[in-house]
RNA sequence: GCCGGUUUAGCUCAGCUGGUAGAGCAACUGAUUUGUAAUCAGUAGGUCGCGGGUUCGAAUCCUGCAACCGGCACCA
């Protein structure tokens, strides 16, 4: 007999070889109804399921959140069964459930459109109302892969194929349907219910790889509850609402335009925003040891050669040959210009560490498909700097690089900060003892950043070509991850440009370079803050502070004091005197994002007060005009400054 | 780069099976002097992404290219 425990702690007898089904009958018959999934010891499986060592039982109904993911997995099959029906001879590969969905891959010689969907959808509707049983069969490798080659299913046979032998495979049939899974899966289709939609089409490669085929994928979602539904839908809308393309068009921050693709034609407002991040980080930077440089946008390919770029990403390097037949690179880094800064002029042990930082702006030539918007371009700006220390100052220099990035993320509110580790890629330069070295420093730093309570990670063979990285990923306001900051060991470039200081025994010594970068790029992070703030930026970033607006002419001279003492204060202010309604002009500088509007009339003009009415508020308030502005410039500050 | 989609006025979009363009908002002009998210009336505005082709005739059909959008791949 095995023990079976319960989630209130009651433990009973069953036969070994008891299914959770069985279990939950013999407990009662509507429970075994709405049952759709047991979690055994906590791991979700099938209700068939059979039990045969002492474990601890959940009775999982539809309604309880571990069901979505079933749900969303089941509704994959569904979609792939309605496609086999609708469209004969396509070819079926994985189907998986992903945040917040899933989607299904297929194989067929014409791919999907979005026109598509409608039908596939009504189809999926007419199997959920069938509501076929899903049931389970055990086969072996061979008898699955004889089913699915005879059915002309190249990509099934072929993941059977990288199936380790001996394993058996689970074969789940719903009707006449049926596909190799894992599983688990609900008791029957109609258990899906009718709270799906199909969202979109996209081409995706085999396996992942762009030397594979490319396969038809159809993306959809699923919720237990068409409420849920809806208002997942919903947020999408709220996401695209934040959209920084379209908000940059509202505001007038920047444009694109067809001859620069990739690049930003940044208008005046935005470029006050981009600055206003540059002023920051430029005092952060500089109280924390920092010292700026500049370093040329054109360099010679025989430096590019010698740090290894050349190498490595000649395709996406933007170059130029000028009529003497050399050939130069605009810089898709900054690393070399720096070490050569640092090799200008003697350095000794006692200089160490030397912080060079530079705003610098960077080239790459990015494949056209991944351009997009501010989070993607081809020319942006760095916050770059790189440390140059000896490596037993690794440690304490990575800390205080983790220190100053979260420092700054908080400045913006960002509080929920992870840190991974990249490891050692295919594609590297340098020796297998210079990575250990680097990744065993950067080890050490993530453990005490785990000690010190950061949540941390690691991510296998994704570092940079000559070192190891620790990358920062910010959650912004809807919960979205952005990758920003990053700290690179290099042992490597420094030896390759030989670049040297004077040990403490007067020996030449190679030093090791710390990269980092803290916005990452400052384009890309301007964008994330756009899409953050949801264009609502606080006030000592926005462009234009305060707009004073005039109820009738009458109050014009008073606006115009108004406006006049508010730049005293540093303010960035506009004056609206047109011949318009309050409540035109409300609106009008509400669409356009300005965080605080100041109402003058007759009224405030004869006591000198000012109507305050800040952006995402109907309410108003009224002040003198000092103490109005006065509260303004102070909220106007810099946080940075603001410590100070 | 790959797959699919899109490209018409400053913005959002309409324009069916080919007969050389239309709305709302914005802009401009005039009237209105207004109390916290749209005052009224009038006027003007378009190489229909770019190139080639079919046709008596192309925004519409075919074709090449580009940019953008959604994914995939890539992201030093």
């Amino acid at each position: 007999m095995i023990a079976v425990t319960f989630p209130d702690g009651a433990s009973r007898q069953f036969e070994p070889g008891v299914s959770g089904l069985d279990i939950a009958k013999s407990i009662s018959p509507s429970l075994a109804k709405r049952t759709v999934a047991m979690a055994l010891d906590g791991e979700l499986r099938d209700l068939v399921d059979t039990i045969d060592r002492d474990a601890k039982i959940e009775f999982v109904s539809r309604e309880d959140p571990r069901a979505l993911e079933l749900i969303r997995h089941d509704c994959a099959h569904l979609l792939a069964e309605a496609v086999q029906e609708l469209y004969p001879g396509t070819q079926v590969t994985i189907g998986p459930v992903i945040e917040n969905g899933f989607y299904y891959d297929f194989y067929r010689s014409e791919p999907f459109t979005p026109d598509d969907l409608p039908a596939i959808e009504k189809k999926m509707r007419e199997i959920v109302a069938r509501d076929a049983a899903i049931t389970k069969e055990v086969w072996s490798r061979d008898q699955a892969k004889t089913y699915f080659t005879a059915k002309g299913e190249a990509f099934k046979r072929e993941l059977i194929e990288s199936i380790p032998g001996g394993e058996d495979l689970k074969i789940y049939r719903q009707g006449h349907w049926l596909d190799l899974c894992r599983g688990p899966h609900l008791p029957s289709i109609g258990k899906v219910g009718t709270a799906f939609k199909l969202m979109k089409v996209a081409g995706a490669y085999w396996r992942g790889d762009h030397n594979n085929p490319m396969l038809s994928r159809i993306y959809g979602t699923a919720f237990a509850k068409q409420e849920d539904l809806d208002a997942y839908l919903h947020r999408l809308e709220e996401a695209e609402r934040r959209d920084h393309r379209r908000l940059g068009r509202e505001m007038d921050l920047f444009h694109f335009q067809e001859e620069g693709p990739g690049t930003i034609f940044w208008h005046e407002k935005g470029w006050a925003l981009f600055q206003s991040l540059v002023s920051y980080m430029r005092r952060r930077q500089k109280a924390a040891g920092y010292r700026e440089v500049n370093t040329p946008q054109v360099l010679d390919r025989a430096l590019w050669e010698t740090s290894g770029h050349w190498q490595t990403y000649r395709e996406n390097m933007f170059l130029t040959k000028t009529e003497d037949e050399r050939i130069f690179a605009l810089k898709p880094m900054n690393c070399p210009g720096h070490v050569q800064i640092f090799k200008n002029g003697l350095k000794s042990y006692r200089d160490l560490p030397v912080k060079i930082a530079e705003f610098g702006i960077v080239h790459r030539y990015e494949p056209s498909g991944a351009l997009h918007g501010m989070m993607r371009v081809r020319a942006f700006t760095q916050d770059d700097a790189h440390i140059f220390c000896n490596e037993d100052q690794i440690m304490e220099e990575a800390l205080k690089v983790n220190d100053l990035i979260l420092t700054i993320y908080k400045d913006f509110g960002f509080d929920d900060v992870v840190v991974k580790l990249s490891t050692r890629p295919e594609k590297h330069v340098g020796s297998d003892e210079a990575w250990a070295k680097a990744e065993a420093a950067l080890h050490k730093v993530l453990e005490e950043l785990a000690a010190r309570g950061l949540k941390t990670g690691v991510n296998p063979g994704e570092g940079a070509f000559y070192g190891p990285k620790l990358e920062y990923t910010l959650r912004d306001a809807i919960g979205r991850e952005w990758q920003c900051g990053t700290t690179q060991v290099d042992f490597n470039l420094p030896g390759r440009f030989g670049a040297f200081y004077i040990g403490a025994d007067s020996e030449k010594k190679t030093p090791v370079m710390i990269h980092r970068a803290m916005f990452g790029s400052l384009e890309r992070f301007t964008g994330i803050l756009i899409e953050h703030y949801a264009g609502h930026l606080p006030l000592w970033l926005s462009p234009l502070q305060i707009v004073v607006c005039t109820i009738t002419q009458d109050a014009d001279d008073y606006a115009y004091e108004v406006a006049a003492e508010a730049r005293k204060l540093g303010l960035a202010v506009d004056l609206d005197l047109r011949n318009e309604k309050i409540t035109y002009k409300v609106r009008e500088h509400s669409l356009a994002k300005v965080p605080a509007l100041l109402v003058v009339g007759k009224k405030e003009a004869a006591e000198r007060t000012v109507s305050i009415r800040r952006l995402g508020s109907q309410a108003q308030s009224s002040a003198t005009l000092a103490d109005a502005l006065a509260a303004l410039a102070a909220e106007a500050t810099p946080p940075d400054v603001k410590e100070a």
